[in-house]
RNA sequence: GCGCCUGUAGCUCAGUUGGAUAGAGCAACGGACUUCUAAUCCGUAGGUCACAGGUUCGAAUCCUGUCAGGCGUACCA
């Protein structure tokens, strides 16, 4: 909020100074004003004067001192204007110009970080999206925990979110779910069946033919293979996705739709959409296929929606399932997919731009490959005796809260090592656990003030003007920074930029509680940092909701 | 071969969307608990931002090329 006054201050005296003629071109290109790193620099600084430079032909240090110049920092909070360097003006503001940051902060509560630049556009964020021929492992869950994230950061950043599943319910793997539980079956009662290897090889497998078996009996052996083999790729599919369901709502994800990709068959949306393009001319026959000219939109090549054999592909329901996304109404559409689907982007954008839909309304959020590992040491990923890197034995070895937040602890887009030695252990290696102590340690000390009579928790201008403190105003800038911070991780579809903003916040509060005690003799100034540290807690709350990540009283 | 991603301290990674003297954690070394939670803090040390050019007031960041690694390159999903 600090930025943005004094953005609107640049902007003012640069009006001025184009009026008075003191700047000849009206040609103002974009500047920003930030936060320098070095304190020497102020506490904002801005390239007006050097970006101008070309435009308005003057140095640009010439230009720095006219825009300073026509500055009105009356009662703005700033303190002095200096020009550096190649031409930077840098600003320093008075300490007591931060304070209502708190107040801000106070104020807004659990909505400080929230804004609305999303106007309620509607947006839809579609994740995990895992096939339900086997339980999660690990990496579904880190697309879990970033689909989850981007859409919680999106919808504070006021768009209108809609979480989405689309379950792949048809097609081969299914049929292969089938016959593998059908095998197992046959195996069950003493049958000789080879088992072949392009089967799911999982022992739950095992465990779904037992169930069939003691389901139906013997009497399934009667019945024909076909029957047989679809009422166990049905049964299998459900109770896998029940499993699904189970795992993710464990992991604190919840979707506001589970989408059947069965159910564009049955509704004819793909023949729909296969005639669409059809019509368009945008798909042809050749060699007995039917091709989609996706070469025609930025992919390398065409690709086949109908086989020779009659077979639709996944492309071919997929394209229908986007068709469909938008003509929901969504103004705009973001899948979360494993990286290794990459290739499949171009092709999935072409069609959505051959609909008639601007490219930029798609955007397709890659989520790198987990290694698991334990104390260094890749963990098996499968065993006879069961899988180790399930999305439900991580959980249960390592927490929720640990594993969300180790999930969105890298850029979504380099391979992220996890340790389940680490992400247990409760020292300074688990970041989670740093974060969460500030939230902890706050309320301690809350506690502590009402036991001795503080109640006083609401805003007090007074006692806050006596926050001057080097490490007090670090805490209120870092404070500061957060919405934008928030804004930018929704632009940029980016989570880890809020997970790194509160190790940072978090880091700056252990160095201040290291260095001054809260509750004090001087009952003013222990006012005043109270509402310092409520502050400081609210906004590691805020930042951890936003992560999907609690915020414990104690540890 | 082509395409996408990645390359920053011994290790794992950030880097405010082109800004000033490149940051953090871990590991190493030295310190701080009679106190609101030491699950913490303070200090020391650590760099050819893979390499070479280019763009401009200014490049880890943008462009081109080279090298290295990962992934993809189906009438699979």
């Amino acid at each position: 909020m600090i930025k943005e006054q004094i953005e609107k201050m640049v902007h003012q005296a640069l009006d001025e100074a184009r009026r008075s003629g003191q700047l000849p071109s009206s040609d103002v290109p974009a500047f920003v004003v930030e936060e320098p790193r070095a304190e020497a620099h102020g506490d904002f600084s801005t390239n007006a004067a050097m970006v101008m430079a070309s435009s308005q032909k003057m140095a640009p240090r010439k230009i720095a001192e006219i825009l300073a110049g026509n500055l009105r920092r009356q009662q703005s909070g700033v303190e002095r204007v200096e020009i550096a360097g190649p031409g930077f003006i840098n600003f320093f503001l008075r300490p007591e110009a931060w304070h209502p940051v708190l107040q801000h902060v106070a104020e807004r509560g659990d909505t400080f970080g929230s804004c609305d630049v999303g106007r309620g556009r509607r947006i839809q964020v579609e994740f995990v999206s895992s096939n339900p021929t086997g339980p999660l492992h690990v990496g579904h869950g880190r697309g879990a925990a970033v689909g989850d994230a981007v859409a919680s950061i999106l919808a504070a950043c006021g768009y209108d979110v809609q979480r989405e599943y689309y379950i792949n319910d048809s097609g081969r793997q299914i049929r292969t779910l089938g016959q593998s539980v059908y095998l197992r079956l046959l195996a069950h009662f003493g049958r000789e069946v080879d088992f072949p290897e392009t089967c799911y090889q999982g022992d739950y497998i095992r465990e779904l033919a037992a169930e069939v078996a003691a389901a139906e009996g013997e009497a399934i052996l009667q019945w024909p293979e076909e029957k047989a083999v679809s009422h166990c790729a049905r049964y299998a599919c459900e109770k896998i996705l029940a499993g699904i369901r189970r795992d993710l709502a464990d992991f604190g994800v919840t979707f506001d739709q589970w989408f059947s990709e069965q159910s564009l068959y049955d509704s004819g949306q793909v023949d729909e959409a296969i005639a669409f393009f059809r019509d368009k001319g945008l798909i042809y026959e050749k060699d007995g296929a039917l091709w989609f000219k996706t070469s025609a939109f930025g992919d390398e090549k065409d690709r086949v929606v109908v086989r020779s054999n009659g077979q639709t592909t996944y492309f071919a329901s997929d394209i229908a399932y986007h068709r469909e996304k938008f003509q929901r109404g969504f103004d705009r559409v973001i899948d979360v997919w494993g990286a290794d689907h990459h290739g499949y982007i171009a092709r999935m954008a072409a069609a959505i731009e051959a609909g008639g839909i601007e490219r930029e309304r798609f955007g397709v959020i890659l989520v790198q490959l987990v290694n698991l590992l334990r104390g260094g040491e890749p963990v098996a990923m499968s065993t006879r005796a069961g899988r180790f890197d399930t999305l439900a034995a991580v959980i249960r070895e390592v927490g929720r809260d640990a594993a969300r937040f180790i999930f969105l602890s890298r850029h979504h887009e380099s391979a992220l090592d996890f340790d389940l030695e680490v992400a247990r252990q409760k020292t300074n290696d688990n970041p989670v656990f740093y974060v969460q102590y500030v939230h902890a340690r706050i309320s301690s000390i809350l506690r502590k003030a009402r036991e001795q009579g503080m109640t006083g928790v609401a805003w007090d201008a007074e006692a806050a003007a006596l926050l001057t403190a080097p490490e007090e105003m670090a805490l209120i800038k870092a404070m500061d920074r957060f919405p934008e911070t928030v804004a930018a991780a929704a632009e940029m579809l980016e989570p880890h930029r809020v997970t790194y903003y509160l190790m940072d916040l978090a880091s700056l509060f252990h160095a201040y509680y290291n260095k001054h005690r809260v509750l004090t003799d001087d009952a003013r100034l222990s006012r005043g940092r109270l509402c310092l540290v409520l502050a400081v807690r609210q906004v590691i709350r805020n930042g951890l909701t936003l992560l999907g990540v609690s915020a414990p009283e104690k540890m």
